[in-house]
DNA sequence: GTTGCCTTAAACATGA
DNA sequence: CTCATGTTTAAGGCAA
């Protein structure tokens, strides 16, 4: 990682990820970069598409394989597939909203609405997903009871053609299991597409990437077309099959018999009630249009049928006829139920992997998860509670927190959404630990908390941060022990905190090298063994005469609020210094440094305001004077702690996860701040 | 339309 | 010579 050739500086660059922004025009006349450039990045064309393409395909296996079974034994043309294209499961069409990339809805979006969004379309898929299993269900009961009225005049028949009986079983079973075959198929590739978008960030660990699986994987429509395929019975045989109906009964089939019939007794999905009038499109019509669940949109909801029916009377008419506990109503019956246990039996193991991914992750799969809180952002709670559980060698969060004059604020609930981060402070407390959490509540500066918050979303996912560079290199320097930094250690520092930077080294080294040498603020500092860069911070306060008029909050609500996806990522960035700056800069303005606050917060009168606001909630650790941080060059003599980084392995999750703790970062409380903030 | 900032790209210099 | 480190210039995009 540390070598990177010129070469690199020609395909390397990002291009979707800044969405309007300049990046990507100018990275693009390169050619073909991406893809090649690292290994974990090809999925920057749109995995969404990718899943998709692949989706279509098993579907088309799928109905290609059952085609051929059906055409080799029944008269061909009953039951024709009617849509070539498969339909769009709805998940899919959740994941890629307006036709964006993910990786252009990463830049647009900050990642606390990312978080949010991916949640609300968890727990609209969930609840897809819940109703789609509701109305199986009730469908399979429902046929149930109404062929049970019909046992007797079955059984009749049945004696009659009980010599026809075992062959159309036969041919029967064979299909279900090509059926079962290739739904197991689609939904292997379903997982291994999630797992790409998991790696990439794309979809948080959560346990709706399950349910999420399985709804791409056996969306309503797509099981519908299979249906189709799978109950495309000649009439011809009907008469033979229908000898075959009480089988149901049993459930002892050979098919079903291979699934676990307790599978459907863990889910509390079957037990949900039956009107959920928010679900979305089909179901809600469903409800007012008829009280039947196997009948709505004025047709019948019967597997493969579709038949319309004006109204219920009709519909009963057409379910005791069409549908009657005949040979292939048993035998859709039990695809069905096939259907939905290898549905469970796929949430069973989607589930279980979701706990050893989060296990591995230092997530803790055992506390209540935030997943069902669409637009909380609980999850990022989650992810502080997770990073405190990455000291092992127990940083020392309580003092960190107690050094920090705390004046207490509203102690309202915890809820960290995107909405109520705007209050702002120093987030030295926020970071980490529970301890943290709490006063994090009072005192979430928008951007630090954001950092914070995200801290293991921007080091595993591919987003770029929201903040230029010279705030991310100052935020570096700031947060070393002894505030400066060799150039190496600042492109450590990028790569160890942000996932983003783990690639395209040419492209922000050149940046970050860039920064240095452009701004004022950054001060190269000659060293025994080299040379250091430091932060002048009053060049950095100068720097930047703000250009967000109004409160930070307002920066705030641009940068997570919908209206953000109009920002490039330079200004993002932009905006998210400002702020950040703000976040750095309490301990200028402690009481005691007072008077230089307004001399050292010329240029950006309008923050300054949000600063007194931020001073006045006694939030900045008034442990470093502001003449420290103003002048922070003590040219380290021990170049040994200097290169500490560069000899250290490179396991990005790891390495980050645990970087804290390392013996140089052993420093004081006020030194810690620096690291909250981005954390 | 101008200005300022940010980012990216690239050329160039220097020293190990 | 190569590479890392700095410096500088240029261009494009964006918002005020």
């Amino acid at each position: 990682m540390m070598v990177e050739s010129a070469s690199e500086t020609i395909r390397t660059t990002p291009s979707n990820q800044n969405g309007v922004s300049s990046l990507s025009s100018q990275s693009d006349g390169g050619g073909g970069r991406e893809g090649g450039s690292n290994g974990d990045t090809n999925g920057e064309i749109s995995p969404v598409d990718l899943l998709h393409l692949q989706q279509q395909q098993a579907l088309q296996a799928a109905r290609q394989f059952l085609l051929q079974q059906a055409s080799g034994l029944n008269s061909p043309g009953s039951n024709e597939v009617k849509q070539s294209p498969v339909q769009v499961p709805v998940s899919m069409a959740m994941m890629s909203p307006q036709m964006i990339t993910p990786q252009q809805m990463q830049q647009i979006l900050s990642p606390p609405q990312l978080q949010a969004l991916l949640q609300q379309q968890q727990a609209l898929m969930l609840q897809q997903l819940q109703e789609y299993y509701k109305k199986q269900q009730e469908q399979l009961h429902l046929q149930l009871l109404t062929q049970q009225q019909q046992q007797q005049q079955q059984q009749q028949q049945q004696q009659q053609q009980q010599a026809g009986k075992q062959a159309a079983k036969e041919q029967l079973g064979s299909k279900q299991l090509a059926f079962q075959q290739q739904l197991i198929q689609m939904q292997q590739l379903q997982q291994q597409h999630i797992l790409n978008l998991q790696r990439q960030g794309l979809v948080p660990l959560q346990p709706t990437a399950a349910m999420q699986t399985l709804q791409q994987a056996m969306c309503p429509s797509d099981l519908q077309q299979l249906w189709k395929d799978v109950s495309g019975v000649p009439s011809s045989e009907e008469a033979l099959k229908q000898a075959e109906g009480l089988d149901l009964s049993t459930n002892s089939s050979n098919s079903t018999s291979a699934f676990p019939k307790a599978a459907s007794a863990h889910l509390p999905l079957h037990s949900l009630p039956n009107g959920q009038s928010h679900t979305p499109k089909r179901d809600s019509h469903e409800e007012h249009t008829g009280s039947h669940p196997l009948y709505g949109h004025g047709e019948c909801k019967w597997p493969g049928c579709e038949a319309l029916c004006e109204d219920m009377g009709q519909f009963i008419k057409h379910l005791n006829n069409e549908h009657a506990l005949d040979d292939r109503s048993t035998a859709q019956c039990r695809v069905q139920m096939q259907v939905v246990q290898q549905l469970e039996i796929q949430l069973a193991k989607e589930s279980e992997r979701l706990q050893a991914m989060m296990t591995h992750l230092h997530m803790r799969p055992s506390e209540p998860k935030p997943f069902n809180q669409p637009l909380n952002l609980a999850s990022s709670g989650s992810l502080l509670k997770r990073d405190s559980e990455a000291y092992p060698e127990g940083l020392p969060h309580p003092p960190t927190s107690a050094a920090t004059p705390i004046t207490p604020l509203r102690q309202g609930p915890s809820v960290i959404s995107s909405s109520s981060l705007h209050t702002h402070s120093h987030s030295h407390t926020h970071a980490v630990g529970p301890i943290r959490r709490r006063n994090s509540d009072k005192y979430c500066t928008p951007i630090a908390s954001e950092l914070a918050q995200n801290c293991e979303f921007y080091k595993n996912a591919d987003v770029r941060p929201p903040f230029t560079y010279a705030s991310l290199i100052r935020h570096a320097i700031l947060e070393s022990p002894d505030r400066q930094l060799t150039l190496n250690e600042i492109y450590n520092w990028f790569t160890r905190k942000f996932a983003y930077f783990r690639r395209n080294t040419a492209t922000w080294k050149n940046a970050v090298r860039h920064n240095l040498s452009l701004h004022k603020c950054f001060v190269r500092v000659e060293n025994v063994k080299g040379a250091v860069w430091t932060v002048d911070e009053v060049e950095y306060q100068k720097r930047r005469p703000p250009k967000m008029t109004g409160s930070p909050t307002l920066v705030k609500n641009m940068i997570s609020g919908l209206g953000f996806g109009s920002l490039n990522a330079s200004y993002q960035a932009a905006l998210a210094e400002s702020s950040l700056s703000l976040l750095n800069s309490p301990p200028l303005v402690t009481p005691q440094s007072a008077p230089s606050l307004n001399m050292l917060h010329v240029g950006h009168d309008d923050v300054s305001s949000t600063v007194e606001q931020v001073n006045s909630n006694g939030s900045c650790s008034p442990t470093l004077s502001p003449q420290q941080y103003s002048h922070p060059v003590h040219v380290k003599e021990e170049p040994t702690e200097v290169v500490e980084e560069d000899s250290r392995p490179v396991s990005l999750l790891a390495g980050v996860t645990h970087s804290l703790p390392l013996p140089s970062d052993e420093r004081d409380l006020e030194e810690d701040l620096p690291t909250e903030e981005l954390e």
